[in-house]
DNA sequence: GGCGTTTAGGCGAACGTTCGCCTAACTCTC
DNA sequence: GAGAGTTAGGCGAACGTTCGCCTAAACGCC
């Protein structure tokens, strides 16, 4: 079953003492050549590997780190989540660590597992994703003291607590000014709803680039909804019901599904996608590019968040002084440039 | 950081041995009701939770559980896992188990990190999903003689390991019987590959349903293929190139993207999917509900094969002696039936 | 009231590490 | 060649459990 090869036997084959052959294989101690070829040997020849149980219960800790994530239901999947999954895994076991599954379900008693999580010694932190406004998790993770790093954030001027999270607002400035560029001046904005953070953040980033083109905002053109392809196919309907001289050229959207919606929209009033109205998504969604390839669309850098989540909260487990700045990260996503938003024709 | 309240503290404010605060937690001694409130108490007062790490020292097993799958790439996602995830989790938790992330990384050294994981004692056994033809993982685990059950089986009838996994063939048995009560005779089939085992089980549905329904099968109606979209959309322009009397008047595929594909090409002939030809996928993938809304597929019971692969392999550490049955468990598909399999009018 | 039986709870040991301290033996120096 | 310093490696203890065995007191019985 697990294995039976121990130190006491490595030391007996070796000749030496079980606690000298610790030493020896974590290179604390000098030893004459001849005996740590010995103990070497004897390693190799019982296939002798420390047991991580015992290991952990003397160093007091376990090298295992929880990640709570808000599991997809139903209708509603995050294309992303998968890729974050792996990036941590790969971070954690290149620095000797596993992660542990740890699913978010809302509940009368958010509490106690995690406590018992905590506080039995399974876990030594916690990575967090699908933060919510005002997350639970993080209160109850604080209160328990133990080392935690958010992927998002709960506010959209930052948090307390140490995360890594996506620039949605440099990412739809980017949408916007390749918009502009592409000669737009009349750019919709789908977003999420007004009590949203990620919403919220993305849609300063929308008033940013507008502001700094000098270009005036039709408040119409700025929707907020809670669905996703209804949603854009609606919203976009009812943009493109607004008189020819308020009726805009672009709309930029939250998330890829809401701009499927709106194409669908666009396409049925017999506007060609791109040449007449453009569309922009967010995420890259996966599948997306069989049904729509030419999405042009904010791709997060969801592997290079996972490998600084782990990287950061190692340095807490490290209890290192970390700056602000190492603190709280923000990485802008990559514009994808697709046929979408390209071959603007103002008519 | 991690728990500090030991059994001895416990003990120490309750007035008894730390050994028999143990018991008493246990039920594994007669106390007096007195003896017994009083470490209650002292439990609740100090918020005593029992180290996991010692006990697991103590008791010889980590109760965590290793799984292994294999990482979507790029353009390749498996819609099904997210759920089956959650599914072993859910299970995992409910029996006092954890799950360890283990990505399968195809690569020269797979043996090293099972070996490490198993032989230090990290892991009691493991759970794999996507199974390979020949699956290396299968060699490696048996030879480390670690409990494992995999969601999937090796061979089309069976394998001799453990597993849980749904029946392709009966799925596309039910798959085919439907169309035939929909009044269709020419049934083709997009299959995957000749040497894959889960396209070779989904295959023999065909036939069974074909063969049981006394049908002739032209045998340009049987196709294998190892794309998706792009495999789907040729295929089934080959197939509707067909002359008259050959041509299928339904396709049945092996995977949702596949019967995305066909679809695209039945309605550039200006062909109507349901009414002309009909089509049918399998997984129901979640996306894909918003963009073809109406695709009749087969939903595999990832739920319930969760929970089934964990109570397996509980029973596997528990040493219980299981039958036959009890170790290699088929679970059919649900046929979801949707408009592109109705209405249906021969021309 | 003496004997055997039950009962409550104590005690020692073990699981497999790591780590600090200790001590012989060796090396150097004058 | 004696004292001080260095070095190789041994030893005990601890991390927090669980478990089997032990014992003293309580109990039942005739």
């Amino acid at each position: 079953m697990t294995n039976k090869v121990t130190l006491k036997d490595v030391a007996r084959h070796a000749g030496v003492s079980y606690q000298t052959v610790s030493k020896i294989l974590r290179n604390q101690i000098q030893v004459t050549p001849e005996v740590r070829a010995r103990v070497q040997q004897a390693v190799e020849e019982l296939g002798y590997r420390p047991n991580i149980t015992a290991r952990s219960l003397r160093l007091q800790t376990s090298h295992l780190i929880g990640y709570s994530w808000k599991p997809a239901h139903e209708r509603y999947i995050n294309p992303i989540l998968e890729e974050f999954e792996q990036s941590i895994v790969n971070a954690a076991e290149r620095l000797g660590y596993h992660i542990l599954l740890f699913p978010y379900h809302q509940g009368p008693d958010l509490y106690r597992p995690y406590e018992e999580l905590v506080r039995s010694g399974r876990v030594d932190g916690f990575i967090l994703s699908d933060l919510e406004f005002d997350d639970p998790r993080i209160a109850v993770l604080e209160r328990l003291q133990v080392p935690l790093v958010a992927f998002g954030r709960a506010q959209s001027d930052g948090s307390p607590f140490p995360y890594v999270d996506v620039d949605g607002r440099a990412g739809i400035r980017l949408a916007v000014e390749h918009l502009l560029e592409q000669g737009h001046r009349r750019i919709a904005f789908l977003g999420w709803p007004e009590q949203s953070r990620v919403g919220t953040d993305r849609l300063a980033g929308y008033w940013e680039a507008m502001e700094a083109a000098g270009l005036p905002v039709d408040p119409a053109w700025v929707r907020h909804g809670a669905g996703q392809y209804d949603y854009g196919y609606e919203a976009a309907h009812i943009l493109l019901d607004l008189p020819p001289e308020r009726r805009p050229s672009a709309i930029v959207t939250v998330y890829d599904l809401i701009a499927v919606g709106a194409v669908q929209a666009i396409q049925e009033r017999g506007l060609q996608v791109g040449r007449d109205v453009a569309v922009t998504g967010f995420d890259d969604t996966p599948l997306l590019s069989y049904l729509l390839p030419g999405l042009t669309t904010l791709r997060q850098p969801v592997w290079e968040i996972g490998q600084r989540v782990v990287q950061l909260l190692i340095r807490l487990f490290e209890g290192d002084r970390l700056t602000e700045n190492e603190l709280h990260v923000l990485l802008p996503p990559e514009l994808i440039i697709r046929d979408s938003s390209r071959g603007y024709r103002p008519r």
